[in-house]
DNA sequence: ATATCTGCAAATGGTTTGCGGAGGA
DNA sequence: TCCTCCGCAAACCATTTGCAGATAT
């Protein structure tokens, strides 16, 4: 099991199966954390690389809404993102997609659009509800 | 000429004139660049000292689009963006503003929705007439 | 067999910060 | 006056990278 010329070592696969067995879009460290677990030897630069080599082979998607630290999404297919303001965790949105948008851009700008990227920001119902939030 | 007890020193205004007088969206170290003209012995602390208290004051956009440098928008009032994926320029959007999809998104999710962020990517005009696109 | 990958550790580079002095209000 | 701000330089910290050995195919 290959992708396009690259080895699936124990590594890659591991790092792959943790990142689709979690909703949470981790950090890279978050992700170091928990595959140490499995592999405790793993380095943090094989984390980054190979987070780096699936997201340009569109396996994984990498989300930079702060300036701070990346994270990743196991999740490849193109949907939104909702960004809590007061505990920054990160959750997929189930509105439809837009792609009319693009076209309405493109015409409007003579650029040759690709896609778009949308995220909402506001307070999680975990924030509303709860007075500490975790994490 | 202050804004909410903060000084308006002559970097700061500096720094705001020239982010004001371009539509660029440079980075901080072009700011930094351009600020020395006018005021050679600037220290890039300061900079970025008064970007971020710009931003937080809601003068002006900071955008976090690559996990690289953080690049600052002199326009705050909402708008969206254009990214070419060839050049890496960044162009602003006179596409008229969605806020239905607030309201939709905060009705799916249960989340309270303030505001989102939508970006656009592909090639712009500029490098898709010229083979070799400049910057 | 061999090109890709890994662990290790050092380097990179954008951004932040502590400090003592300067300068707006 | 006094509190914020500045220049300077060091620190910070997420991410990248060079190298020599390991491993997937």
């Amino acid at each position: 099991m290959s992708f396009k010329g690259h080895r699936m070592t124990n590594q890659r696969r591991t790092i792959l199966e943790v990142l689709k067995g979690t909703t949470s879009h981790p950090t890279a460290d978050w992700i170091y954390d928990e595959v140490k677990q499995k592999i405790p030897n793993i380095s943090l630069g094989t984390i980054y690389r190979n987070l780096n080599l699936l997201a340009e082979s569109g396996q994984i998607l990498e989300l930079n809404y702060t300036n701070t630290q990346t994270r990743f999404d196991g999740n490849p297919s193109p949907h939104y993102h909702f960004i809590c303001q007061e505990c920054g965790r990160v959750y997929d949105l189930a509105l439809e997609l837009q792609p009319q948008l693009d076209m309405e851009a493109e015409q409007i700008s003579g650029h040759r659009i690709d896609f778009h990227r949308l995220e909402f920001y506001g307070i999680c119902q975990e924030c509303l509800t709860h007075d500490s939030p975790p994490n």
